[in-house]
RNA sequence: GGAUCCGUAGCGAAAUUGGUUAUCGCGCCUCCCUGUCACGGAGGAGAUUGCCGGUUCGAGUCCGGUCGGGUCCGCCA
């Protein structure tokens, strides 16, 4: 061993003992005589002394500089009195060093570890990942993951699940997102794709009879990331059971997720059931009243229709998205009078994006009705909203009127951005909701008039075969759900579809033939032939509720080299050209 | 695919309406300093202002293009 200690441990009752310690130079302080140096290791910082009265290695002190890595062997004393140092855990004492091996240099470190590194240019850092990583807000988060994963683990294998690995290698699925396709060598012209989930595997180990299974599996998806979706590869806790209802897998994902919040945050649970069970929301009560499928429940900010209000006014904007069978609905901000016409611009822009055509509103300041519409509403009306929105002076009230989705998420998108212009988030609060009920099938956003799946295509459709056979498909719920935490996606699941006949069928209305589902997905269909078990499960994504937990703004933070914005790895150069020889091998042509 | 913001020493920033030698802090190098802990003091090096072109007597500043990056929308369990 190079040393006797860390640098994180020694105090007053080590004093008298001779120790050595290894480390990175963390701070070097020049007195002419003396010299001190910061040694850090994992564990902490030693002040280390060179006293050129008392050693013969002073000179070799004075060349030291940032990050060299050295080896110091020497003696525990107490520092003199009033030199002590309160901020270190190591405060109390020094070493005095008789002894100093350099075991690395370094050049110059291309940006300084110091506090305010977060406005350094991430684009460097990440070049130069380990560097970065010797901070220690870094490595504890890295740790902090590692006893997340470890509590998930403990969790799941308590409750007799089975951890198994699916393959890697896997193959292209035709939905969802785009695939990483890997060219096969020994089989010219075929691909593998790496998985998107382990979905069809575990859906196989339900067939054949695991009846408990779960993974922290890396699922690889080709889109474009975000803040809050790392880019390629992530990961998912991903589980499955045979022989559940969707109320059983409520049962045993709220513990575990009640669990790392208490002990992975300092965020206090709001917003659940008076039995202490997770609120249970529609999936059309929640884009209805939250204008979203994964509403933050931390603030109220209630969205109401108000279609039966204004459908008969003077207002054309209002009465015409009526009549081509929408809607309109009306969102109360309290405190929204405030807003500057800036911000309300802004927030118009918010809406289009979404799809609204513009934001009408009408703001109740101290003395006056400020609003481009009441002209159009008359002030009957105009006090008919005020009062059926509960709304005060100082309120504003934002009207969306469109198709029923568009009015929903447009002004879910409003809503989410007064709640930050008005500082509604408040991160001391962890509010979970599952989200059930999601439609079965919706319009075909590409191809206008055909029927898609909305969702997942092996949920159970709510009814079964009968509610396929006679009901409205876009009336057809699913047997699916997503958990939702302070407005981000934590996880979706479903009880899945085991049953052949039901599985060709809910195609067949998406319009898919037999001999299509065949083709994409034999081996489940097959599987299901042989004695499939009811099964479900879901798969939250475990990186994304620890950046929620730990309020971290990037979700690269917890990934220890993670890609940048536009999917490189500035480190290692990634992705980078291959030889024409093993273009060769694979049959593969760059254009 | 679209929108929007940003590129000035190793890092972070500044530079009146376009004006002459591009400024400051940190870091780096040299020297001085025996109790500092963000040590202190003196001096020094370090920049084709991302790149290409244009307007102008004159461009870090204005215009066009291009490259790189951030965030969002689309996309995405």
């Amino acid at each position: 061993m190079l040393r006797t200690h860390t640098c994180g441990e020694l105090n007053n009752s080590h004093t008298g003992q001779r120790v050595s310690l290894a480390g990175w130079v963390h701070h070097r302080r020049d007195h002419g005589g003396i010299i001190f140096i910061d040694l850090r290791d994992r564990y902490g910082l030693t002040q280390v002394k060179f006293d050129p009265s008392k050693t013969g290695i002073w000179e070799n002190a004075d060349k030291l500089r940032s990050e060299w890595v050295i080896k110091v062997t020497g003696s525990v004393v107490a520092r003199p009195e009033n030199t002590t140092n309160k901020k270190l855990e190591t405060g109390e004492i020094e070493i005095e060093a008789d002894e100093l091996e350099v075991l690395n240099k370094s050049k110059t470190l291309p940006f300084e570890l110091k506090e305010n590194i977060e406005e350094v240019n991430e684009a460097i850092r990440l070049k130069y990942r380990f560097i970065d990583l010797r901070r220690p807000e870094l490595q504890s988060l890295l740790r902090l993951k590692d006893k997340y994963i470890q509590h998930i683990r403990d969790y799941f294998h308590e409750k007799d699940f089975t951890e198994i690995q699916t393959p890697i290698l896997a193959n292209s699925s035709p939905e969802g997102a785009r695939d990483f396709l890997v060219p096969s060598r020994l089989h010219e012209g075929k691909f593998y794709a790496l998985p998107q989930a382990p979905q069809q595997f575990k859906q196989l180990l339900m067939v054949g009879g695991l009846d408990k299974y779960f993974q922290i599996a890396p699922c690889f998806r080709d889109e474009d990331p975000r803040m809050d979706r790392h880019y390629g590869e992530f990961y998912q806790l991903d589980m499955e059971m045979s022989f559940v209802s969707q109320e059983d897998v409520f049962e045993i994902m709220e513990p575990l997720m009640i669990g790392l919040t208490e002990k992975f945050s300092s965020k206090k649970i709001v917003n659940l059931e008076k039995d202490g069970r997770f609120r249970k929301l529609p999936w059309r009560e929640a884009l209805t009243r939250y204008g979203s499928d994964k509403p933050d429940l931390r603030f109220e900010m209630e969205i109401k229709p108000v279609t039966e209000l204004v459908k008969d006014c003077g207002f054309a904007v209002f009465t015409q998205a009526v009549q081509n069978g929408g809607v309109v609905h009306a969102l109360k901000v309290e405190g929204g009078s405030e807003f500057t016409r800036k911000e309300i611009d802004n927030l118009t822009e918010i809406a289009k994006s979404k799809d609204a055509k513009g934001l009408a509103y009408i703001s109740i300041k101290q003395n006056e009705i400020s609003s481009p519409i009441v002209k159009f509403l008359g002030d009957e009306l105009t006090q008919k909203l005020i009062k059926e929105l509960e709304a005060k002076f100082g309120d504003i009230i934002f009207f969306a009127a469109d198709e029923w989705k568009i009015a929903c998420l447009s002004l879910g998108a409003v809503r989410n951005e007064c709640a930050n212009m008005l500082g509604l988030k408040d991160n001391t609060k962890a509010a979970w909701c599952w989200i059930v009920d999601f439609p079965m099938y919706s319009y075909s956003e590409i191809e206008h008039g055909r029927i898609d799946f909305e969702h997942n295509p092996f949920s159970m459709p709510q009814g079964g075969l009968q509610a396929l056979n006679q009901k409205d498909p876009l009336e057809i719920l699913a047997y699916q759900y997503d958990l939702v935490l302070n407005g981000f996606e934590a996880s979706s699941g479903a009880i899945r579809n085991h049953d052949p006949e039901i599985m060709y069928k809910a195609f067949e209305i998406a319009g898919y033939s037999k001999e299509e589902v065949d083709a994409q997905f034999g081996a489940l269909i097959r599987a299901f032939e042989f004695g499939a078990p009811p099964h479900g499960g879901n798969a939250p994504g475990i990186d994304r509720i620890l950046m929620v937990l730990s309020d971290l703004d990037s979700i690269r933070d917890i990934y220890a080299f993670p890609k940048d914005g536009k999917g490189k790895d500035l480190m290692m150069d990634s992705p980078s050209e291959v030889t024409e020889k093993q273009l060769k091998e694979l049959n593969i042509k760059i254009r």
